[in-house]
RNA sequence: GUGGUUGUAGCUCAGUUGGUUAGAGCACUGGAUUGUGAUUCCAGGGGUCGCCGGUUCAAAUCCGGUCAGCCACCCCA
């Protein structure tokens, strides 16, 4: 028989009850957060993508030409289809837009644990807004999406960066433009690489400094706070615009502290993120210990709408995928899942029984109750079997002499407990039983 | 793209130094039970041992290749 294609899964009943689970919190959360939903097509134009992140990320992507002689890719990620459907109405949309999009994306990589070759992520996006306030709001947000879940301050933290302080420090070194892009790109690495490495990938890159350079960058990503950050900017201080940029993190830090959500937050200038498009404040989620991959990345990327054809538009943005997630609640015993079982499993004592349940059990779905019966008729004993394997809540009763006094009788599985409910009250008495009611 | 590791039933696994029709538990199906469902008892279906090739009188077992899973590197939007 022929697989799935790898790094592709398959979603049986009860993983597809724990994606659409975590879907409805996303979904609740980022409309109480005031964000509407976008979707954006699959397929989109190759060009999107090599637009954006050059030519080379087409190794990365599914992409193929299709009949019409068109270059396409199944996306990678959502980012491009979203900036090009706001720079289209970017002049009549009231700002901030606030968009959110889940929907599954692609990658041609080898898969490993927490990546795989299709996945679902949350991208959640700000548009129009420079001021700080957004990336506190974005930031409280994400936050928030680990809490719906139950994670706590003890399972998950969020690195906090800046990409615009590291280029003012680089500045101050007399490191500009494209070097400061690689340098920033060897910080990036530097947590997974041993020191000598990275001092001789320095020295490549800027010469003789490299040994003083690294000890300061060092110094950088050590600091856990503002004044310790300020002690390793040194002479990056004498900039007007660095004092400025630190303002702007007491301003930050202290509107999320006002969200309550700071003890989350750890200063890590070591988190870059690896794209140039990035300009300020960027911000990963990992798992607290550290070991596992990126829970959720994002920040700000001021001119990338430009870049792409559009206005300027200032925006932040993050996304968060499914598989690391997932991995993560888990191991921490904390997956959700969606009611998987039956509230009423109508049994009848015969076939005079069986035409009057059946009429029932037609009236009770359409008043929104998952009921369930024995499709093939069978025996009394078979039919209350079936409905606690089925982990039906109670069973429906049709029975002769119960009905001649026009009567139904419901029985709790759990407990055993019987009682007897009017047959003409049916609907509305079995809506009284609390919890068991899909609205 | 590179490297390590694993592949026997739907799942978890057993299978002796290569030796008859490849097993168990769980799960699944049917029955014992024609008005009361744990458990129980009986029966049943399901595997060309990932696939292809080689060695051998003989391969699930040894060898090679390949595919897939897992893990790591690369990359990480």
């Amino acid at each position: 028989m022929t697989q799935s294609l790898p790094g592709f899964r398959e979603f049986y009943p009860p993983e597809c009850a724990v994606k659409r689970a975590i879907f409805q919190k996303w979904q609740q959360t980022m409309l109480a957060y005031g964000f509407a939903e976008v979707e954006a097509p699959i397929l989109e134009p190759l060009e999107l993508f090599t637009d954006k992140s050059g030519p080379e990320i087409a190794e990365q992507l599914f992409h193929f030409v299709d009949k019409g002689g068109r270059a396409v890719a199944l996306r990678p990620e959502f980012t491009p289809s979203v900036v090009r459907m706001v720079a289209a109405r970017a002049q009549g949309l009231r700002k901030p837009i606030k968009w959110f999009n889940i929907g599954e994306q692609f990658r041609f990589e080898r898969p490993q644990k927490g990546r795989l070759r299709s996945f679902y992520q949350l991208n959640v996006d700000c548009f129009g807004l420079a001021d700080f306030s957004a990336d506190a709001e974005l930031i409280a947000l994400l936050i928030q999406l680990f809490r719906v879940f139950g994670l706590t301050q003890a399972d998950v933290h969020i690195r906090l960066s800046d990409r615009n302080l590291w280029f003012f420090f680089l500045e101050s070194c007399g490191i500009t433009g494209q070097a400061a892009l690689d340098v920033l790109a060897l910080i990036d690495k530097m947590e997974r690489e041993d020191r000598a490495k990275s001092l001789e990938k320095f020295q490549k890159c800027v010469g003789d400094n490299a040994s003083v350079l690294l000890t300061q960058i060092e110094a950088l990503i050590a600091a856990r706070d503002l004044p310790s950050l300020k002690i390793a900017l040194g002479g990056a201080l004498s900039n007007p615009a660095v004092a400025q940029r630190l303002a702007e993190w007491e301003g930050l830090l202290d509107t999320l502290d006002a969200m309550g959500v700071l003890p989350f937050i750890q200063i890590d200038l070591g988190i870059v993120r690896g794209l140039a498009y990035y300009t300020g404040f960027v911000f990963e989620a990992f798992e607290v210990s550290g070991r596992s991959r990126a829970l959720a990345g994002g920040g700000r990327y001021d001119t990338l709408v430009e870049k792409l054809g559009g206005p300027a538009l200032p925006a932040v943005g993050f996304a968060i995928g499914d598989v690391v997630l997932t991995d993560l609640l888990t191991e921490k015993n904390l997956l959700p899942t969606c009611n998987m079982t039956p509230d009423f499993y109508v049994v009848s004592s015969g076939p005079a029984e069986r035409r009057i349940a059946l009429g029932d059990v037609q009236i009770l779905r359409a008043a929104g109750f998952w009921v369930e019966y024995a499709l093939v008729d069978t025996g009394f004993s078979k039919q209350l079997k079936l409905a606690d394997q089925a982990g039906a809540r109670h069973a429906l009763i049709y029975g002769e002499s119960e009905l001649a006094q026009g009567l139904v009788k419901l029985r709790h599985l759990g407990t055993r407990v019987e009682s007897d409910v009017p047959h003409a009250q049916l609907k509305e008495t079995l809506s009284t039983l609390s919890s068991s009611h899909h609205a």
